[in-house]
DNA sequence: TTTTTTCATTGATTTTTATCAATGTAATTT
DNA sequence: AAATTACATTGATAAAAATCAATGAAAAAA
């Protein structure tokens, strides 16, 4: 149940067994069934997700209903209104399961506990946002300055998994464009 | 000449002055002229930038020699290669002073000894990358759900001090446009 | 000061992308 | 099994943004 969390971890920074335990009480699992909802617009983002299993996503809805996806999630990654998370402001976006999925939440007065009493959690926390930084980085770069096809290469490559797993409207959101755009994108490169 | 730096960092986490005194022990003041490099593609960024006074800015350039701007930096700011900082891979974009600057660069070496003696500069560095985190989310959001003129008035109300010192042209390449077409969203707003 | 260079704007045109509409298929629900 | 819904594709058209070209003003360099 905890496995993929501690792999995780331990890869970043290695814990002792007692300090898994001592982490392990912080933690709540639970299970979500698909399109169930993790977080929705308006409510208080109360704990940070990392995904043991299945799919999510961020997104939000304009005036029309269409969704806008911010954030993809799979597993080993984690996903949350982060903003929301560290402010108590209310969310701007929704989280739900693409598929069913097993998360581990780390509740807000947990991860202030941790991060006082623990320094290998403030380590693992700031590699975490690190690499969710640096990802973010790529995305921003390849949005203005690649081609659509570029983006969606890069896109396929970096996260095949994703590719496989999600609908290509989806994909479509979060590349900021409409399903008939990224249709039209594949089209072009499959007669290549 | 270290006011700034630490005035931002006690803001984030109090420090004693003894531990100002250790810290500063680190750190490498450095002034910039207008137009001079502190990283130029290819290199390896070997430090990290506090600006305390000036404007820099983080760029790729092209096949026909335009330039992207990433990021804009000033005062209070930080600005690196945080990619190659952390993996010692070369460079992928350009830093250069847009006004003549005054920085505090903080090496690779000086960065992972503070990281491990002062638990103090690891909550630092965590805020810090969150805060940058965040600050790209938002642009990310803004680029992928939101109409030019919404994201112009965006920037403006977020970063009025750059709209003030930067030349346009440059606001339009950090947006992902020409500056043709920022040119005439701006005549439609003044219109209304 | 004079000369260059940088910069912002405007117009005409082309290219890119969104929108609207329709279709067939696959997946899900009843 | 039948009906409904979700999804991807394609075509026609509209809207948005890029490109090419020219101009004048401001700033920087000589």
């Amino acid at each position: 149940m905890y496995e993929l969390f501690f792999q995780n971890f331990n890869k970043k920074v290695p814990l002792t067994t007692s300090e898994e335990e001592q982490i392990k009480r912080y933690l709540t699992p639970k299970k979500l069934r698909k399109k169930q909802y993790l977080l929705q617009e308006g409510d208080v983002c109360k704990s940070i997700a990392f995904i043991e299993k299945g799919a999510l996503k961020a997104y939000s809805v304009d005036e029309n209903g269409n969704e806008r996806i911010i954030q993809f999630g799979v597993e080993g990654w984690v996903i949350s209104d982060l903003y929301s998370f560290l402010t108590s402001e209310p969310a701007t976006y929704n989280i739900d399961a693409i598929e069913d999925a097993e998360l581990m939440l780390i509740s807000k007065s947990a991860h202030e506990a941790l991060l006082q009493h623990l320094p290998k959690y403030e380590t693992f926390t700031r590699l975490n946002i690190t690499g969710a930084y640096l990802a973010m980085q790529r995305r921003l770069t390849s949005i203005i300055s690649s081609s659509l096809e570029e983006r969606y290469v890069n896109f396929t490559t970096l996260y095949p998994e994703i590719v496989q797993r999600v609908p290509q409207h989806m994909i479509a959101s979060y590349m900021g464009l409409t399903p008939e755009t990224l249709s039209r994108v594949r089209q072009k490169m499959i007669r290549k």
